[in-house]
DNA sequence: CTCTGGATTGAC
DNA sequence: TCAATCCAGAGG
């Protein structure tokens, strides 16, 4: 089978325009436990002026990896149990990432079971915090190329989708007229 | 050092 | 509708 996975560049676009983009991509990761992967059905982009951004008050220990070179993962720790995943997207210096909120899974399907401890598929990657347990993804994988294959954690080349729909992202207190959450029109497998 | 609120989820 | 659960970031 051909795997054929995005350039460093694809990413180095802004996160709106790159949110949009990643939509119908596939998200692979490699673990001891086997592999995983789904495609990215739902995503938010977060960029440097909005209020909504952990960048938008400068570099942090947390968000450092926002302000470096595009294509990278930015995994977060929130709401004392929860990680989420982005791909930083921009140019260097300039703190933006992509948060991806729901993946339709093609591969590993019963190791994300396990690690979910749910049998129903739309129940596996429908949410940030589910995608990130049931891919197997943890803080380890901060800063990983998500362009490089060999680091395990990676995004390949999928099919882009006939209609994408925009909307107010989720779950945020500032910003919420910002029409950055984008999802592919027709899947049953976005949150909320 | 203390305090506040969070890019969520699942149970009630 | 709400608790769980703990850390990042801001302010003193």
């Amino acid at each position: 089978m051909t795997s054929k996975v995005l350039s460093q560049s694809s990413y180095s676009i802004h996160a709106a325009d790159l949110a949009k983009h990643l939509l119908g991509h596939i998200l692979v990761h490699r673990s001891d436990e086997g592999v995983t992967a789904g495609i990215i059905v739902e995503t938010e982009a977060y960029s440097q002026e909005d209020a909504a951004s952990h960048s938008y008050r400068g570099e942090t220990p947390r968000n450092s990896v926002m302000f470096g070179p595009a294509g990278h993962a930015y995994v977060y720790f929130t709401y004392g149990m929860h990680y989420c995943f982005n791909v930083v997207s921009g140019q260097a210096g300039h703190g933006q990432a992509v948060l991806l909120r729901a993946l339709q899974p093609v591969e590993g399907i019963d190791l994300m079971r396990q690690r979910r401890k749910q049998d129903k598929e739309k129940q596996l990657c429908s949410g940030p915090a589910k995608l990130v347990q049931a891919m197997g993804i943890t803080k380890q994988d901060y800063g990983k190329p998500l362009f490089d294959p060999g680091s395990g954690l990676y995004i390949r080349q999928g099919t882009a989708p006939a209609e994408i729909a925009v909307g107010p992202r989720i779950g945020i207190s500032q910003a919420q007229d910002v029409q950055w959450r984008f999802w592919i029109a027709d899947s049953a497998f976005v949150s909320r």
